[in-house]
DNA sequence: ACTATTTCCTGGATGC
DNA sequence: TGCATCCAGGAAATAG
């Protein structure tokens, strides 16, 4: 499950595997498409622009598009449909191969209803960006054209190098989407950036669990229910603790705890539980370092207690019962 | 205005 | 072996 650590790595990998390429063109999945803009707006910034550079905001990768205004991609290169033989592609169902995000049935819509237009000449002259947000499952892997098309590939960017960037995302959590004219903007303080007055703040009167607070994106962003657990762990706090009822000297802890575990979790590549891998596939080693999280009944690496695993939001929260209070 | 719960989604694990 | 059920969880939507 990719948190602020594990989009880090994969943020930092495509910056530099993918930047100065050029996206000539864009195959888009059908359906409950997981995308925020329509397939046809995202196919038209993408399609002709230049990888500027690639980085992390939050849990979101975001994409910084150049365009040039002179050299834009003809028609052609969406209508033709070079979908590469895939193993396994019987089991595929027939709708995506054909789906050309200018046919969509969505998309022509929303071509009909005008508007499109003027937004398609905004996002020849302006920076745009491409924003990709992993959800729980979501991947985005750099591959040669005959590489086979996984399950669950939901867009394909054909590059001018020859290679394609591929989003594959099975339980379809993720969400693909662009910007035209604004920048990206997202809720909440970075965690590594953010400083010691502003993150004791953001806790203030609040009634919800620390660890709800720690996850909420709005207060901070990139933190997701393992290092939650982990930086709690850290700073002795429990879970289930009110944030309003925790010590300026306890959040201070927390606040150191949240960014030493992101950064070691950085420097070891992220964690890689389920199916997390980088860009090229290659896997982090975070988990090895986990204290808490999914250790529950096993012994606490302090004091050798059982660690609990509690309920809270929804999430699986694990903590130790004599080391945090 | 807040906080809590539900919903989305599929693969893998578990149980009978 | 096979089939049903449960679980994981980010964030938006809905409910309280």
């Amino acid at each position: 499950m990719p948190e602020l650590p594990e989009v880090e790595t994969i943020a930092r990998r495509l910056d530099q595997c993918a930047t100065g390429d050029v996206i000539e063109s864009v195959w888009l999945g059908t359906k409950p498409e997981p995308l925020k803009s329509s397939a046809l707006e995202i196919a038209r910034v993408l399609e002709g622009s230049r990888i500027g550079g690639v980085r992390r905001v939050g849990k979101h990768i975001v994409f910084d598009l150049e365009r040039n205004p002179v050299a834009r991609t003809p028609r052609s290169a969406r209508s033709r449909k070079p979908r590469p033989a895939r193993a396994g592609s019987k089991t595929r169902p027939a709708q995506a191969s054909a789906t050309t995000p200018g046919v969509a049935g969505k998309a022509s819509l929303e071509l009909a209803e005008g508007g499109i237009r003027s937004a398609h000449a905004a996002a020849r002259q302006s920076k745009s960006q491409w924003i990709v947000h992993l959800g729980m499952t979501g991947r985005l892997q750099l591959c040669g054209p005959g590489d086979e098309v996984l399950k669950h590939t939901h867009a394909i960017l054909q590059l001018a190098s020859g290679r394609e960037l591929r989003f594959v995302d099975p339980r379809r959590f993720g969400r693909l989407s662009v910007t035209r004219d604004a920048a990206f903007e997202a809720a909440g303080f970075e965690p590594l950036e953010v400083e010691l007055d502003r993150f004791t703040v953001l806790f203030h009167g609040r009634n919800t669990p620390i660890k709800s607070a720690l996850l909420n994106q709005k207060l901070l962003r990139g933190v997701g229910n393992i290092y939650a657990d982990e930086s709690l762990f850290r700073a002795g706090i429990r879970p289930r603790r009110r944030a309003a009822s925790i010590t300026q000297e306890q959040l201070r802890r927390l606040f150191l705890s949240v960014k030493e575990v992101l950064q070691e979790a950085i420097a070891l590549g992220g964690s890689s539980i389920s199916d997390y891998v980088d860009a090229d596939g290659e896997e982090g080693s975070f988990q090895f370092q986990h204290r808490v999280y999914g250790r529950e009944g096993e012994p606490c690496l302090v004091c050798k207690t059982p660690l609990k695993r509690v309920v809270i939001a929804g999430r699986s929260s694990h903590y130790c019962r004599k080391c945090q209070k």
